[in-house]
DNA sequence: ATAATGTGGTTACAGATGTAACCATGGAGG
DNA sequence: CCTCCATGGTTACATCTGTAACCACATTAT
């Protein structure tokens, strides 16, 4: 519900993804789902689990024999926390500094230019003020 | 040279920004910087300066007494790579998926998204195909 | 000559992170 | 009943990070 400052580590965010994709999921599913993708042991990805729940994180809910878990914050408020972070330790938190260096390394095609454009006339219609 | 993939860490982000901003320096001068701005002990930066040095994130020249320190990587080679792996891990590399999120949250102004625009506008000129 | 300084180096240590072995418990099969 | 397996938990440990005390050496001021 709230979204406190939670950081995510490289990890842990492997394991969000999971959870994200689908929830509530019990620990075995996230076991294999990781198993396959990053080739973590089983009790590697229950210590991520467990760490996280203290964190805050992820929720667990044990009905009966097994346990289930779910995430506490949604992918864009951990991604919003994360792109802060990231501007002002990077570009000054500068969304213009960051297009614009990304632009001059990678040059984007047409279509990606244009998608932006788009983006950008939405934030536009949007405005507040 | 080379950009190998030296990643950075928070504190480290900090000696670079002092040597982008002059270089080289004496060690006394980016002491002074980080107990400045940072309030770091002279030890604290002395170290992570020995540190970045084994990286190759940063260079020393002792030339008689003292010792000069310059960056080995630029600030875009630092920020492209942290660049990369930021969209990579929040956003599945995909910059689009990046403005979009945050034009959704924090909602620009009309000048910046003029700014933005314009910043479009000349990686479209710089086209290479 | 001797003590105080300034300069850079080395060691230390707590907390975070990635990664995993090992432990405990309740059922499923024999 | 007794063993084995699935399921989740706990402990362990090497690295990496942030932060700093402490060490050694040359130069300078007394």
């Amino acid at each position: 519900m709230s979204d406190k400052n939670i950081k995510l580590t490289e990890a842990e965010w492997n394991v969000m993804e999971c959870l994200w994709e689908k929830s509530p999921r019990i620990g075995r599913e996230i076991v294999v789902w990781l198993e396959e993708r990053m080739g973590w042991k089983r009790s590697t990805t229950l210590t991520l689990l467990r760490r996280m729940e203290e964190k805050g994180a992820v929720g667990g809910e044990t009905s009966g024999e097994l346990k289930t878990f779910y995430p506490l914050l949604t992918r864009e408020q951990a991604a919003h926390q994360e792109t802060e972070d990231f501007l002002d330790r990077v570009y000054k938190g500068s969304l213009g500094m960051m297009l614009s260096a990304f632009t001059k390394k990678q040059n984007l095609s047409k279509n990606e230019i244009e998608e932006l454009r788009a983006i950008l006339g939405e934030a536009e219609a949007q405005e507040t003020k």
